[in-house]
DNA sequence: ATCAATATTAAGTAACTACATATTATGTCA
DNA sequence: TGACATAATATGTAGTTACTTAATATTGAT
């Protein structure tokens, strides 16, 4: 085998090996895909795609005409899968399950408001529900719904499907954002979640947009010890 | 303009479209790309394009022969960016401190160790920093660096640069594990942070790697009120 | 010298082609 | 019938060409 075509993940390896031996320092600019082609003896496609992914994990940017530079300022870039809770539960082995606590349709407070920014959201309904791991509560949910977004929600019995099923298979968003943090334990959510007053619980706030219009908002309170592990 | 072509990304949000309004449901199966390609009157390689973010973002899975289907259970595909913590602060306008409090070669305790899985990570460096923003405590950083893997770390004042930079500018990683989750903070790290024992922390473990080999381990301690927030 | 029009550059996108690879389906021989 | 080879199939990868787009540099007119 004299020289076997290297594949774009090569390429992508080789800058990556260049640009932390120090070869290449933060900053530096990179040679034109053009030149690292011929450099590397394959097409501009290959090393295009090889940048592009070394671009996504953050380690370098782009700029038309401007080349490709080693980003100054590295960050750590992680992917994180949040998977709907029932499977989420599933897949752990335990049986799931799902417990409404409130529902009703309301304006929504202030903090909601605001975490959906400009556009207003109208009315909306508040829901509150249990998810259950091998009957021990495992995440609390409450959740706002735009109900100009999403008036189906009204005739969907929450008491039997979760919202969060629902959402998620009904109304598809091309925007979101999470949010993570850390909070005490209030008197209520305690006692909902089976915990003491106090208890750190992580906190994962969801909102998503469908084409710049809110769909909903949720702020879900897990069991303590709960853990979020990036994918590999 | 009779037809203009259409990009993948046209592409994309047709399929996605398709797939979330119900017309496609979870668990089908997509057409050939050739043929969604000759539908939308487009080359197999846009359709590739678009098929790839597609399934990237967790929505659909692809086999080879298999095909592409529609993921029966969608997950929430998030992107985080971890700056260092230096260029956090920075961004913000806060002016960054950082100071030294440990620093110790040791045997990692058993929690450390169980981090790295089966590789036995042998002597380690132990370090322990707060990193402060406008003179406040921000993050503590709790920190293990194998000695085999960077003895150059020995070298290097550990009063001046911290860890965090020094390793992510000088000792690259090919694999990585994060982890987030919530506790209480203990009498000292309260002391440390400036808060009261007992308050919530968003807890960060950064875990990395290179060519199998361990490098370093952190747990990260966040000020209270600390949030995460995904990259849009 | 200033500003605007124009050219140049380097990445971005797309078409078409060809072959690779993984997986499933089929068929043949013992 | 069962094991194994073979064919068919759909995605994956790579090359080549051509054009687009955004940013920069140059030129030219005032």
């Amino acid at each position: 085998m004299p020289d076997t075509r290297r594949s774009w993940k090569e390429v992508r390896d080789r800058i990556h090996q260049k640009i932390l031996s120090g070869q290449v320092r933060p900053g530096d600019k990179l040679p034109r895909d053009a030149d690292i082609a011929a450099e590397m003896n394959c097409a501009r496609t290959t090393v295009q795609r090889a940048m592009q992914d070394l671009a996504d994990s953050g380690l370098v940017e782009r700029r038309r005409k401007g080349g490709t530079h080693v980003r100054r300022d590295p960050v750590t870039r992680a992917t994180l899968d949040i998977p709907i809770t029932r499977n989420e539960v599933e897949q752990k082995g335990n049986t799931y399950g799902y417990q409404l606590i409130g529902r009703e349709t309301l304006a929504p407070p202030h903090s909601v408001q605001a975490a959906f920014g400009q556009n207003l959201p109208g009315p909306m309904l508040h829901v509150q529900a249990l998810h259950l791991a091998d009957a021990r509560p495992y995440i609390l949910e409450d959740r706002w719904i735009c109900l100009q977004t999403a008036p189906e929600i009204l005739d969907v019995d929450l008491s039997e499907t979760s919202a969060n099923e629902w959402l998620v298979m009904n109304k598809p968003y091309d925007d979101l954002t999470l949010r993570f943090y850390a909070e005490k334990a209030d008197e209520k959510r305690a006692t909902l979640l089976g915990t003491d007053p106090g208890d750190a619980l992580l906190v994962i706030e969801r909102t998503t947009w469908i084409s710049g219009a809110p769909i909903t908002t949720v702020k879900s309170s897990t069991e303590p010890g709960y853990q979020l592990i990036s994918r590999s």
